[in-house]
DNA sequence: CTGGGGAAGGGGCCC
DNA sequence: CGGGCCCCTTCCCCA
């Protein structure tokens, strides 16, 4: 197949005995002439014969070698030959190519659609011997700092340097990256040819077994890299959980999945049934080391997985999945390296704040077959928005997609048709299931839930990936713990309404109350393609969340007072049931699971949809008995109930002016606010309490700073600094600084007041960078034990420092992002 | 602009 | 466990 091509080799002297290792790895002989394409049944034991004898031994030991199991600087100084990228030629612009395409190694061949140009993997022309190293990686490097915030973090490659992260290589840009990013992930330790290693602060593609021509590259991390992103270690057990997830599936949608041949909206329904399992599915194993949290979610999952996705022939018009044994084939799914990377589409378009360590909740998904790679969809497949085709066959994901070492594909690689996401939104160690790892995929683009993968499990916008995510749990095992935020997304992260046909306000305004969410009927759900009428059913949706897999969920546990606390993963908040910690959770995933069918409006509480299904109806429940004025809900009415009653239980502070409801309180400060008494000696700032204004001078007035004597502060200390003074203002503008002043606490209260201002800002800082993460030692911790004095973020937040209470512990220190980060 | 009232959404606790 | 309820908050509008 490639009797034209000459070899692109570069072999290398080295054995692997140590002796010849050092630094003789360096001496690389050039192998430019060797032709190594070789007969295609050739044992390889043998195929190396046409080379030099140099060559053959070491290939020899290299065959016999177990490189699954090297280190990373094993691969390095041990693999026998090195291919290099193509160099980049004039006229390769001419050819359309681009720069990716263009660096591709002579011995490799690009893996399109018949149809179209889209690279969807690699594969060789010729043989590869074991023990080959490609690379670098090519791609865009960001630092923590410096990484876009809107960046697209598909393609992201976490680099580490001692154990830490250093920075990203980003591939998203053919431009700007190389071939690599079009390999393709190893659906298992069988199929895996490639291991993905970090030489320096590079990343290298090395062959663990011989390829024969006519092989996809399947990629997968070395057993070292694949710990610094936490996977799990068996991949036997990944695929027996790969196995029972499949038969769980099969069951379930062979139950549950009713009529859904014709009705492909059913989505919800089948995802559900498929997917069984709460949405608050697990938490972090907890032998393994706190990291910051997941990133926040904008998006969700899928999790579907049955044996018919995974033995589906590849369509790109039919969305279908490719096989999973299909060698060359399957190809969807690519390990990534940036375990830790956000969904480029997170809420708020942050960015993941790298991670010291990279989450395990990576995971690949296989099978997405002959698509092109994936690059961020416009919108979700089979969205009523997007109709299938062609074009969005990129988009499909594959599914679950065990890896050889047990782990699964961190997100956010360079690879396409990863759909990385959703590692994002996982607690840092959270191995998925191998059908959560595949859900996890499905959704390219948190933009974009409404993303659906199959006829018979396409899933509407929110509630498939809600669904995903709240279903795995059932099949979770103490192995696999879930992250119970994983599979969820903003119902329209950026403002696409997610089901249009039911968009219409009118729509359910003349609906009966009999449409009231109290009896779940699919008039309430919103289906995703608009089609009320076959919305799954709000109960059945619901049993399909499972139930099970809460009892089987690892949560921590606390004990408080002698009664078990279950605590949010995400903030530290416990709750003394399991059920509303799961309702909880949703605060943090976005999942909204209850459905308005009139205006597809999300919620995460049924009795809010139900309240909000007032605004349809028009229905007043509440009356005042005084003036008999209806109300939608009883805090309005309660609210109103002031009026008469005289009650104004928000009373200014400064003057006599009382509320009867606190924003207008709220509002009345301000005018107080712009009295500042307390004015700097050395700078313009003043402040209406006096513990702000001391908390300022705690050495965060700049002038004073400088006025000192002291170095001049580095332009990122001064912005720091103006950052705290702005945090200093917040708070005395909140209440808690009055109630501060009230309490004369002297120095330990301003001492606690001080690491709450900067824990504040850090944790600020922290949700900038990388959605909701969990600071040890942090603010959050601060404000979860009890230490909490205020909440800028929340003006109304109670002061939560006693008198009594304990101050700052002298260990507890709050560590920077830029620390954590590093 | 400020005060005031209502509508609606969201979180959490209790039964 | 989950539904119902309560409380709080924000937003909006109006006087």
């Amino acid at each position: 197949m490639d009797s034209q091509l000459g070899c692109h080799w570069l072999g290398r002297a080295t054995s692997h005995s140590s002796a010849m290792l050092t630094t003789e790895g360096a001496h690389t002989v050039e192998h430019d002439n060797v032709k190594m394409d070789t007969e295609p049944h050739r044992d390889t034991e043998t195929q190396m014969d046409t080379r030099s004898k140099m060559a053959t031994d070491t290939d020899s030991k290299m065959e016999e070698a177990d490189m699954m199991k090297w280190t990373e600087v094993e691969f390095e100084e041990k693999c026998t030959y090195i291919v290099k990228d193509t160099p980049r030629e004039a006229g390769t612009e001419s050819k359309g190519l681009t720069r990716a395409e263009a660096s591709l190694p002579r011995n490799l061949a690009f893996k399109q659609l018949a149809d179209s140009k889209e690279v969807i993997g690699v594969a060789s022309r010729e043989y590869i011997p074991k023990g080959t190293r490609f690379g670098p990686l090519v791609g865009q490097s960001y630092t923590a700092d410096s990484v876009p915030k809107d960046a697209n973090r598909k393609y992201f490659w976490r680099i580490y340097s001692e154990g830490d992260f250093h920075h990203f290589v980003d591939g998203l840009d053919e431009e700007r990256s190389n071939w690599m990013r079009y390999v393709n992930p190893a659906h298992s330790a069988g199929e895996q040819n490639l291991a993905a290693c970090q030489n320096g602060t590079n990343i290298y593609f090395y062959t663990v077994r011989a390829i024969p021509p006519g092989t996809e590259l399947l990629v997968w991390y070395c057993p070292e890299f694949a710990h610094r992103l936490h996977y799990l270690p068996s991949e036997e057990l990944m695929m027996q959980k790969l196995k029972q997830s499949l038969l769980e599936a099969k069951q379930q949608a062979s139950e549950e999945h009713v009529s859904s041949s014709s009705a492909p909206v059913k989505i919800e329904h089948s995802v559900s049934s498929i997917l069984g399992g709460p949405t608050t599915s697990s938490k972090r194993d907890p032998d393994r080391p706190l990291y910051p949290r997941a990133l926040y979610p904008p998006f969700r999952p899928h999790s579907h997985l049955t044996e018919e996705f995974l033995s589906l022939k590849t369509s790109p018009v039919q969305f279908c999945y490719t096989a999973i044994r299909s060698p060359g084939n399957q190809s969807s799914a690519t390990p990534s390296p940036s375990a830790r990377s956000s969904p480029e589409s997170s809420p708020d378009g942050s960015p993941a704040a790298p991670q010291p360590t990279p989450q395990s909740s990576s995971f690949y998904s296989r099978g997405l077959g002959p698509f092109p790679g994936y690059s961020p969809p416009a919108a979700p497949l089979s969205s009523p928005f997007y109709p299938p085709g062609p074009h969005y066959s990129r988009y499909m994901l594959p599914h679950h997609y065990p890896l050889p070492g047990g782990g699964v594909p961190a997100v956010g690689g360079m690879f396409p048709r990863m759909y990385p996401l959703f590692s994002s939104l996982l607690p840092p160690n959270m191995p998925l299931l191998p059908g959560e790892a595949g859900c996890r995929f499905l959704l390219p683009n948190s933009s974009h839930p409404s993303f659906s993968t199959h006829r018979d499990f396409l899933l509407s916008a929110t509630t498939s990936a809600l669904s995903a995510a709240t279903t795995l749990g059932d099949k979770a095992g103490p192995h696999y713990p879930h992250h119970p935020y994983s599979g969820h997304d903003h119902p329209h992260p950026h403002g696409h309404p997610h089901a249009p046909t039911s968009g219409s306000p009118t729509a359910g305004t003349a609906a009966p109350s009999e449409h009231m969410p109290t009896k779940p009927t699919s008039a309430l759900l919103g289906s995703a393609s608009g089609r009320q009428e076959e919305a799954m059913n709000l109960s059945k949706m619901k049993r399909g969340g499972g139930s099970t897999g809460y009892k089987t969920l690892p949560y921590p546990l606390k004990k408080q007072n002698g009664k078990i606390k279950y605590e949010c993963n995400v903030c530290s908040k416990t709750f003394g049931q399991l059920s509303n910690l799961k309702v909880h959770l949703r605060v943090h995933s976005g999942e909204r699971p209850f459905k308005c069918s009139t205006c597809s409006k999300g919620f995460t509480q049924l009795a809010h949809l139900q309240k909000h299904f007032l605004v349809h109806t028009g229905e007043k429940p509440h009356e005042c008995s005084v003036c008999h004025k209806r109300f939608s809900s009883t805090s309005n009415l309660k609210t109103h109930l002031r009026l008469h009653s005289g009650e104004k239980p928000y009373s200014c502070k400064l003057c006599p002016a009382k509320f009867t409801q606190f924003v207008h309180l709220k509002l009345h400060k301000r005018l107080h606010s712009r009295e500042r008494p307390h004015k700097c000696p050395h700078c313009h700032r003043h402040y209406i309490h006096l513990c702000s204004l001391r908390l300022h001078l705690k050495g965060y007035c700049l002038a004073a700073v400088t006025s000192s004597g002291g170095p001049t502060p580095s332009p990122s200390t001064q912005e720091e600094l103006q950052r705290i003074n702005e945090e200093i203002e917040r708070f005395d503008m909140s209440d808690h600084a009055e109630r501060l002043d009230q309490l004369q606490g002297g120095v330990e209260v301003e001492a606690v007041l001080e690491k709450q201002v900067l824990g504040m800002l850090w944790r600020e800082m922290d949700l900038k960078t990388s959605g909701y993460r969990h600071h040890k030692g942090g603010a959050s911790e601060l404000q979860s034990t009890g230490y909490g004095l205020y909440n800028s973020v929340n003006e109304t937040s109670v002061i939560k420092l006693r008198r009594s209470s304990p101050l700052l512990p002298s260990n507890v220190t709050i560590k920077q992002e830029s620390e954590e980060q590093a």
